[in-house]
DNA sequence: CAAATAGTGTCTTTCAGACATTATGCT
DNA sequence: AGCATAATGTCTGAAAGACACTATTTG
């Protein structure tokens, strides 16, 4: 019994959805994060625990996306894997080890056994289902932003352009205004936001 | 590592989804029909053979829920349950045993453990959630069918009334017209449906 | 002033909700 | 005829797509 992990975010620089990916101790190429569940062990601890050691991240919330229990996944035997996605701001992979780990457009997964593409391919989706009708549910960005920051998050996520008026429409009621306006670049001032219901 | 079912079905009798439920071997009450999983078995072939020993169901197309992993959930010691939802006509189910078995509308599905009732919550959302822009993705009517069986058959799917026309304009579409009349009650005979893309 | 970004107004199309009307069989 | 069911027509209000316009900063 594994868990294996998409562990989403955005690259500034190149606004795309991007995965973890981490270098194979097995063999050569690369693979999603994983383990083999400890016994005893809940599902959300071990893929904590496999992205603390892999890319030193913490506090994390996965969402399960489904088992994959083909026979012939794992060259290695019969191994359940449980797949999971995360979704974190880059800031917090700051700390993970070049040499070992890369970060790879979702659509462009590259080579990777244990079907760990169409995982990759789940996680996507989801995400994006999630970021549909919803202000950056997963905290890509701090506590406050404006809704132009807030566009370009989800233009990013969606991998699509998404048209700014109506998606401001659409936002506008789901988030509180805090009265404070920002200059972040030549341009009018902004208004900040907040999400709703926030802890 | 275990998976459990629930087998809803609609009792034409009630017009409600029902899910099944088996009496526990290993106690008193009622559970729903689940089994440990094989050495090297395919999870839908767990489901198939726990459905086939207890309710004489074949030819399923069980769906994975989610995998609960609560180390507390079974008080036998640490199991985790792939839950699955299955959806058949009730005629599927009349050589289950009745004194062994029991159909209970999900809206009341009685005191359970194992978290069980939360598996039937989640079972019947997602099929709600299926029924609510296909028509009988999952084949309780047969191969033809007019527009108004379809009608009830997706009311008591959802558990509340949907409007007639509406639900007319949002089917039509969907169907396949064969061009024949029927007439099963009083009333205007009614024109018979097939699904677009059947196998 | 020009460029860049933020914010608003408005038109059109589409679609769901709601109600009304017509059609056709049965007793 | 009267009832039951099937099928269609039409109005309205909400939401999405699309385009245009105004507002406020920097250089």
């Amino acid at each position: 019994m594994a868990v294996d992990t998409a562990l989403l975010t955005l690259d500034p620089a190149d606004p795309e959805l991007s995965v973890l990916q981490v270098r194979r101790t097995d063999g050569p190429g690369w693979a999603l994060p994983g383990t083999f569940l400890h016994p005893g062990e809940r599902l959300a601890d071990a893929v904590e625990r496999s992205l603390r050691t892999k890319a030193d991240v913490r506090g994390l919330r996965p969402r399960q996306l489904r088992v994959y229990d083909d026979p012939a996944r794992d060259s290695r035997g019969w191994v359940l894997s449980v797949a999971h996605v995360e979704v974190v701001p880059i800031r917090r992979l700051d700390s993970r080890r070049p040499r070992d780990t890369r970060l790879v457009p979702v659509a462009r997964p590259g080579r990777l056994g244990f079907g760990h593409a169409e995982i990759i391919a789940r996680a996507a989706q989801e995400v994006r289902d999630r970021y549909a009708d919803r202000p950056d549910p997963d905290h890509l960005l701090g506590r406050q932003f404006t809704l132009g920051e807030l566009h370009r998050v989800h233009q990013a996520v969606a991998g699509r352009p998404l048209q700014r008026d109506g998606f401001r429409r659409l936002m506008k009621p789901l988030l509180c205004p805090t009265g404070h306006l920002v200059t972040r670049t030549g341009g009018r001032p902004a208004e900040l936001f907040r999400r709703v219901s926030n802890p």
